[in-house]
RNA sequence: CGGGCUGUGGCGCAGUUUGGCAGCGCACCUGCUUUGGGAGCAGGGGGUCGCCGGUUCAAAUCCGGCCAGCCCGACCA
């Protein structure tokens, strides 16, 4: 591997591709729309997996699994369900031989066998809430595929929860979305817009649907998480009822959630630049690499990689994730541009020089060439690394804001806004009088649609960007994956 | 499904026009020398040239058919 990639300002979309593959997140796999994910990639979504999970088990949530099979009329029982996903089914219609009585779906979604169960489970207010969260792989027979941001099957987590009120489910849908929020923000230190979603982009059978909404390193958005606010919906059609306090049968008000290893394309399309990927600490499967500098003098190798051992057990003895690169194969120069390549955001540098200084050379991932390198006491060394750490998680968040925030505009007027979407794109702040139809011309124009609808609203909204009327909120355009 | 392109060691390609020993770069293996920003030299392994048929003394190359993949337009975490 480790050869260049394609520059990230020449083709934006060859350049996530190439450092894909190169940094060895994923390869395309035999199956066209599919992909593997490579060790590497599966560390990054492992620790996204445990952030959220610990989040999930911190609110009351427990994990528990569905079947992978979905009998095809459940997926029919929801009017809009069936609309929003009939294209995109992948049917069962053989096993063990024979043709089957009623074909079977790959879930694009478990929200029918879940709610199906959940009709024999629910029977009292005592009941309830329900707040199960499940680990799963999804399919959904996509047209165009890119590596983890739109493959034909994906990982992801759905939660589904069942309550009592209206409140109390519409409270679990905004603080379940502010976990996603929280993993962008404070994991994944990627800035990100909360808001609902339009009548046109929410989640078919939704009553509402929210967003977070994160800026890519090329001015395209991408949705990082959603939340859905399902009211009885699926309680109607899957016959959830139960007795509530005053013995009166009732309909239980539910949500689903749910964020997927498109977050691992978010990350790279965020922090990454021309060396490849630059990764969060707080999520990157090795936040240092030690790599020992030596000449073939044996005496001396030895003594360098003996102390490049001790340098790297005593940061994992600090809780940093740390490596020791030791191969004699490659040279130190190689692997510098490897581990780059790959993100690792501190190496510690240890040569023979060094080592008659008492120290070490830490570069920084987010800060290129000498600029990111500094000399650092052997004594100590664990927490320094720490600190520096730190540094770089908090200096990944602040850049990436910056970013956003230079790139959000408030056009005056639609010609201006479309002027902007054309030349650099980025998030666009305007009025929108609320009507499908402005919302459907904009996109036919700009390709640009509603990303959300920002839970922060100004005092007055002003005018439709659109139409010119009076506007009902201020909603964010953007061209989006 | 409509339009454009491509199928040759693992990857990227040349060779096809004008038929004549299947080649190059990277990667891989072995050895020696190297190692503070992608090491050098020497040796080596690996390909039914997408598939089927035809023409020919001879086909990666010419002819016919088929198949697969990629890119661009209608769906989407």
């Amino acid at each position: 591997m480790a050869e260049k990639v394609t520059p990230r300002s020449e083709d934006f979309s060859r350049w996530y591709t190439d450092v894909v593959q190169r940094a060895e997140l994923a390869d395309y796999s035999p199956v066209r729309g599919s992909m593997v994910i490579r060790p590497y990639g599966y560390g990054l979504w492992e620790n996204l997996q445990a952030a959220l999970d610990g989040m999930f088990k911190d609110t009351g949530h427990q994990n528990a699994y569905f079947p992978l099979f979905i009998p095809h009329s459940f997926m029919q029982r929801e009017a809009e369900h069936v609309e929003g996903f009939s294209p995109e089914l992948a049917l069962v219609t053989h096993g063990g031989g024979k043709e089957l009585e009623e074909p079977l779906v790959v879930r694009p979604t478990s929200e029918t066998i879940i709610n199906a169960m959940y009709a024999k489970w629910i029977k009292s207010y005592r009941d309830l809430p329900v707040l199960i969260n499940q680990w799963a792989n999804v399919v959904r027979w996509e047209m165009r595929t890119r590596l983890f941001l739109r493959t034909t099957e994906f990982l992801w987590q759905e939660g589904h929860t069942a309550h009592e009120t209206e409140e109390e489910a519409q409270q679990e849908t905004r603080q379940m979305l502010d976990i996603y929020a929280r993993l962008a923000e404070e994991w994944a230190a990627t800035p990100v817009i909360r808001g609902r979603k339009s009548e046109a982009e929410k989640f078919a059978g939704a009553v509402d649907t929210y967003a977070i909404e994160a800026l890519m390193g090329d001015r395209k958005a991408l949705q990082a998480g959603t939340s859905h606010y399902l009211g009885q919906n699926f309680a109607k059609a899957f016959e959830i009822q139960f007795l509530d306090r005053n013995n009166e049968l009732r309909h239980p008000y539910q949500t689903s959630w749910g964020a997927s290893t498109r977050l691992v394309g978010m990350i790279v399309m965020a922090h990454g630049d021309d060396q490849g990927l630059i990764l969060p600490p707080r999520i990157a499967p090795h936040e240092v690499v030690v790599v020992p500098i030596a000449r073939s003098d044996a005496d001396e190798r030895h003594s360098v990689v003996a102390a490049a051992d001790r340098v790297r057990n005593e940061m994992v003895d600090t809780g940093v994730r740390a490596i020791l690169d030791d191969r004699a194969e490659v040279t130190p120069g190689f692997k510098f541009n490897e581990w780059e390549m790959k993100g690792v955001p501190v190496r510690v540098e240890l040569g023979p020089r060094d080592l008659a200084g008492d120290q070490a050379v830490l570069a920084r991932r987010d800060q290129p060439g000498r600029e990111g390198k500094q000399a650092a006491p052997l004594a100590g060394l664990g927490e320094t690394v720490r600190r520096v750490l730190d540094e770089v998680q908090n200096a990944l968040f602040r850049r990436a804001l910056a970013f956003q925030e230079e790139n959000s505009h408030r056009p005056g007027s639609y010609g201006e806004m479309k002027e902007i979407l054309a030349d650099t794109g980025g998030f666009q702040y305007a009025g929108w009088c609320g009507s499908a139809a402005c919302e459907q011309a904009v996109k036919d124009d700009t390709q640009a649609t509603i990303r959300v609808i920002p839970f922060d609203q100004p005092d007055d909204p002003g005018v439709c960007i659109a139409c010119g009327e009076k506007a009902a909120d201020e909603v964010v355009f953007a061209k989006a994956y």
